[in-house]
DNA sequence: GTTAGTGCAAATGATTTGCAAACAG
DNA sequence: CTGTTTGCAAATCATTTGCACTAAC
């Protein structure tokens, strides 16, 4: 203990550093709109010349999703896809389980919905 | 060949068979309305007394979803979970990814909604 | 007897973690 | 320097598959 003697906050945000690996993600992730998965960013990334391993895209990305930069979405064959979140207030997803479409709506316009349509199923 | 001689028709469906093991999942299924995981209803048949192997779980609950006869829901965890399908039509999942609650519907009411919606934000 | 169904063990495949070296500030 | 980030290799973990064996009909 040196800097950290009379802190009375025990933990404090993890500084930020700005790498190649990261600049190269966030790029990528900026210049498109799609949902893709770790290794597709992987693969595209090496074939921009970049060379970041599998791993580090993994852990930036599920960094991201944890820093709620990037919305989440787990496909049906168990691979999880991502993709940079627009709106920086609450919001939710709908899947469409059969055609595989994904939409994203402001909070309170699918709550009112889903509360009037799950009543009238019996849920809550 | 001794059997399928001359038929014309290649691939005939399997025929069923009944056994300790399917009937009992079939028990669990039929008793409640929740999803559950393969490991979840292996666990419940151990403790009623039922011995199965959780290969043959996964082997059935993955037919009975193939057949339409389950639903499947894959969570952020990566666990499929299962719960049998009420409605034998067409139908829809809407899944809250904050509150993780999963509401079926059938299929026409959500279409003319996620339609209506996604136009709003630029989707098709 | 045939063949569907079972289950053990090994394989898969996406993702995570341990840890030492590389780099940013 | 000092702590962050990287990335290789090994570990996880749910699920699938190979295959010999048991049981339905």
């Amino acid at each position: 203990m040196t800097a950290a003697e009379s802190d009375g906050l025990p933990r404090r945000a993890p500084q930020e550093r700005s790498t190649r690996q990261k600049r190269a993600l966030a790029a990528i992730l900026e210049a498109s709109d799609g949902f893709r998965s770790a290794q597709e960013l992987h693969a595209e990334l090496q074939t921009q010349g970049e060379n970041i391993a599998l791993t580090t895209i993994y852990n930036q990305v599920r960094a991201l999703a944890d820093a709620g930069e990037l919305d989440a979405l787990r496909t049906d064959d168990g691979e999880t896809r991502y993709r940079r979140c627009n709106s920086n207030e609450h919001h939710h997803h709908l899947v469409c389980r059969h055609c595989g479409t994904a939409i994203e709506i402001d909070g309170p316009a699918v709550e009112r919905w889903a509360n009037r349509t799950a009543k009238s199923h019996g849920y809550t």
